[in-house]
DNA sequence: CGGAGCGTTTTGTATTGACTGAACGAACCG
DNA sequence: CGGTTCGTTCAGTCAATACAAAACGCTCCG
């Protein structure tokens, strides 16, 4: 369990550092990531060593930014957290946005009159390359979405079929 | 001048969020947008109203990223700063850097042997989709580069044949 | 040598943010 | 109703960071 604790650490630091979140948020996301099912608030804060109290926010900002999930459960008054099925598309999609305000700001500075011929093909540049960009990546993700899903569609239905020849019951996930 | 001024804080407000770099070095980027030429420290330090002590620090982080350059000239013991020609690439360079990383520890952790189908699925959804973005990003904006450099190629020619006709000196640059 | 004009490094301060423990509030149970 | 068991919020502490002012170091003068 020691390997495990070391990569959720790691994949931490890359979280921390590529999306700017709390070391918290971070660990909690390399934590669920790591995890199989739900973890329960105070499971997160127990296997972290950190306050309930931490795991609560930074949970709850993790699942604003849509990589988490929170699950409840009837007859359960706790909370539970799982990855987001599309976890890393989300952090991309909230990545573009940023990308298309400041587009949009530099547009702005576009309308301005501008003394320096420079200067406007310099913002004129930077908006076009940036809105292809966006543009392309957007057209890409949603490529390998469509991919993904025939995929994921194709191995379910074997899945099923194997489930039918064996005709057995629970799969023991822990 | 003073719109200027507000557009320059409006984009130094983007790039601190979108980057992360710190205020003055945000100003300092929107600054360098757009202003003709090159700027010298002193004329920044003036500009933005912050000490020279922090202009002198904010810029060698953002020449570090590569998003702007620094300029010196003959006799002149000043250093002077401008915008790196391809500074909204550098940007993304940096940013398909740091997914690369994300991408080779989540692989680490594929390595590792991991007792749930739905972790190792997980990881290898996620690893294959960031692969997928990030090589299809850097395609692209290698695309938008050779169709950039085509234009800007033919807008030059055109430049020069301009100013053959017209055959004259000084072009005024401010 | 003694400035003057540069940029950098250092030192101190203020601000921001992360994190915790404790207090709190709601839902459940006896 | 009083006690649990949840999650959240509040108040305080601690560390990191941004920034400025001052000291420093270098180079070019006179």
């Amino acid at each position: 369990m020691d390997e495990q604790d070391r990569l959720i650490e790691r994949l931490g630091l890359v979280f921390e550092e590529s999306d700017r979140m709390p070391r918290i948020a971070s660990r909690i996301l390399g934590l669920l990531l790591l995890t199989p099912g739900e973890c329960s608030l105070e499971q997160m804060a127990e296997r972290l060593s950190v306050s309930r109290a931490s795991i609560s926010v930074d949970a709850r900002r993790l699942e604003e930014c849509g990589v988490v999930e929170r699950i409840t459960r009837k007859g359960d008054r706790r909370d539970y957290y799982r990855i987001a099925p599309d976890h890393y598309s989300r952090t991309l999609e909230r990545r573009l946005k940023v990308m298309a305000r400041l587009i949009a700001v530099l547009d702005e500075g576009r309308q301005m009159k501008i003394e320096s011929r420079e200067v406007r093909e310099r913002l004129d540049e930077a908006v076009e390359g940036l809105r292809f960009v966006v543009e392309a990546t957007t057209h890409e993700l949603e490529r390998w979405h469509a991919e993904r899903d025939k995929r994921k569609a194709a191995r379910q239905k074997t899945r099923e079929e194997r489930a039918g020849l064996r005709a057995n019951g629970a799969a023991a996930g822990r």
